[in-house]
DNA sequence: GACTATTATACTCATTATGAGTATAATAGT
DNA sequence: ACTATTATACTCATAATGAGTATAATAGTC
């Protein structure tokens, strides 16, 4: 290391994880108990696992990451992947002046939630209670068309710089498909650090209570929409924890297209009906059941087994049990789900 | 931070970037003087650029990143996005026993080479010395078929447990595309770390000689070899650099099929072929033309300026001139150069 | 047992994207 | 005029995609 010795920075730094689980067609996600709210409710605010480094020799952040995981839940990791690090200071921890900055290095880890019994204060939670408006499931949310457009639409228009209103209502159409756009599912984060940064999320009212951002929307004007935001724009966390799960969901949206990550979350053998129920609350889209058989069988991901379901659930016609083909990973060059929604 | 206090753990830390430039058909990549090389040669190991964090308020690690690089060399980023954050302890940094744990985010970052010089002890490098295996421009590169793959076969087959055989050898053909499967141009790294795993590059073998690594290929094997592996193996860099480089280069092969950012390496007009080399360069695959003019045209991705190549630069007909139709972000949902080879 | 509701599964069909090849246009050099 | 070279414009077969319709197998109801 001579040669970069001496610029080494002392930060604290530490490892969250972005649990995800599917039970049938609602998409979870583990949470612990965060610190109080200083601004909103009297809840406890919920926040992602955390846990330190291992400084130990052998060891791997992956390695500490499961470890601590396991530790604190009993959860034995399926699937795990790197997602960011974040570390901008200012960015939800400006509460404590003096702190060092805090670096911290988010996984998406998928495991299969009925499998396992959570132990310790960890919860799971609907993920969409975060995030309401990646949601499509049952068509274009409510929510969007009658507040959070209009809303994001003023915030472009309360600056007077009129390149700025520009480029705010461009990235507006991008990043939440107006005009001729379409809704694209992986824009996850663009769309949450737009909504942040027009302090439409409850995070980004915390931060403007100790400071005032330049150029960002004026308090008083934003006071009246104030219960609005606590009901309609999803559940907040601590610090940018919010934003962890934004850049999550859109790394799995993307992933689960080109990746076969979603038997991840599938027990050993499903029917086709029950992967694409998962499929649909990860892309957070409704698919057209034909089709997606088609793309699946003929796409070489599953294979027969000849079982079909055990006790039959409802009325209509059994359906027959599939497994994974892992000889798909050498055959195509994208062994992925390409759903794109309708 | 209440619910984390404690749990901080001290190590040092900083930020690499991965910086790209393309000239012409060349891909180079920015590389800083390092540390002498204990086992091989006599020259200086090459290393990316490396700077510190900076813990003053309202910075962002991207903030950091893109000052350090231009006080060293004088270059303004371009396009700048998080790769991964690399922190195995024994990976490489495993020299000096008792140092502490190294963490560095790595950065890649897009620059339009012609435009800057560059100042300081930094050198443009082509991007292919370090990873020639993945240059398949002209067809599969010789030393693949030649080299790698018996040596990789050998690997696999020194193992006298039939299982770990048999996983070797199915993770050398789906990442080196052997029978049924293709070469995949964004396997990068899963194939770095292959021959990482397998003794066959240099970065390994420094770390061979300080500690027996379980279940890696006895050093006395691979010994005959070791002419063969600083030869056409790549040009080794410091710690695990290039790890860092196959991990950039993966992200760039996927992120150019879906984002526009080839764009951010050419000039402001361009002619297709020009754009065309570019992406080869990048893709390490020859692409059709009248196909690859249909992509970018028909889908949007560029308009055309009227304009035609200056001083005609060889016989054939004078090319026109194109640029980047910034609308297009708007209209398609995936605006990438969907290249596959061929 | 006939009828209905419900779910699984199998087809069809039009449209679009992709891979590969061929033809024509415009220049420079001989 | 002829040749080499590069740009650009087509053609054509095949594969992938989106949307809709038809049939099969079960449970419940009369």
């Amino acid at each position: 290391m001579e040669f970069q010795r001496g610029q080494e920075a002392a930060v604290a730094i530490g490892l969250n994880a972005v649990i995800v689980g599917v039970t049938w067609n609602s998409p979870r996600v583990l949470t612990v108990e965060g610190a109080k709210h200083r601004l909103a409710s009297l809840e406890e605010l919920e926040a992602l696992p955390f846990g330190p480094l291992d400084l130990g020799r052998g060891h791997t952040l992956e390695k500490d990451l499961r470890g601590w995981v396991s530790a604190q839940t009993g959860l034995n990791l399926g699937w795990v992947e790197q997602l960011y690090t974040f570390g901008d200071r200012d960015r939800g921890a400006s509460e404590r002046r003096g702190a060092p900055r805090v670096l911290s290095v988010a996984y998406l880890a998928l495991v299969r939630e009925r499998d396992q019994p959570i132990a310790g204060r960890a919860r799971w939670k609907d993920y969409y209670d975060f995030l309401p408006w990646e949601d499509w499931r049952g068509g274009c949310p409510s929510i969007l068309e009658r507040e959070i457009i209009p809303l994001l639409c003023n915030w472009a228009d309360s600056t007077t710089e009129s390149s700025t209103q520009m480029s705010r209502h461009d990235r507006i159409a991008i990043s939440f498909g107006r005009d001729e756009a379409k809704w694209d599912q992986e824009k996850v984060l663009e769309r949450y650090e737009l909504l942040y940064e027009a302090g439409l999320v409850l995070e980004a009212r915390r931060e403007l209570s100790n400071q005032t951002v330049a150029g960002s929307f004026p308090l008083e004007k934003r006071d009246e929409g104030a219960v609005n935001l606590s009901v309609g724009m999803g559940r907040p966390m601590v610090l940018d924890h919010r934003r962890m799960l934004a850049t999550a969901l859109g790394r799995l949206r993307g992933k689960i297209k080109y990746r076969p990550v979603v038997f991840e979350l599938m027990p050993s053998t499903f029917t086709l009906f029950a992967l694409q129920r998962v499929v649909e609350a990860l892309a957070g889209a409704p698919l057209h059941k034909p089709n997606f058989r088609r793309l699946v069988i003929k796409g070489g991901l599953v294979e027969e087994t000849g079982q079909f379901q055990g006790p039959t659930v409802g009325s209509g016609r059994p359906a027959q049990l599939f497994r994974f083909r892992q000889e798909v990973l050498r055959e195509r060059r994208t062994p992925g789900v390409s759903f794109s929604g309708g």
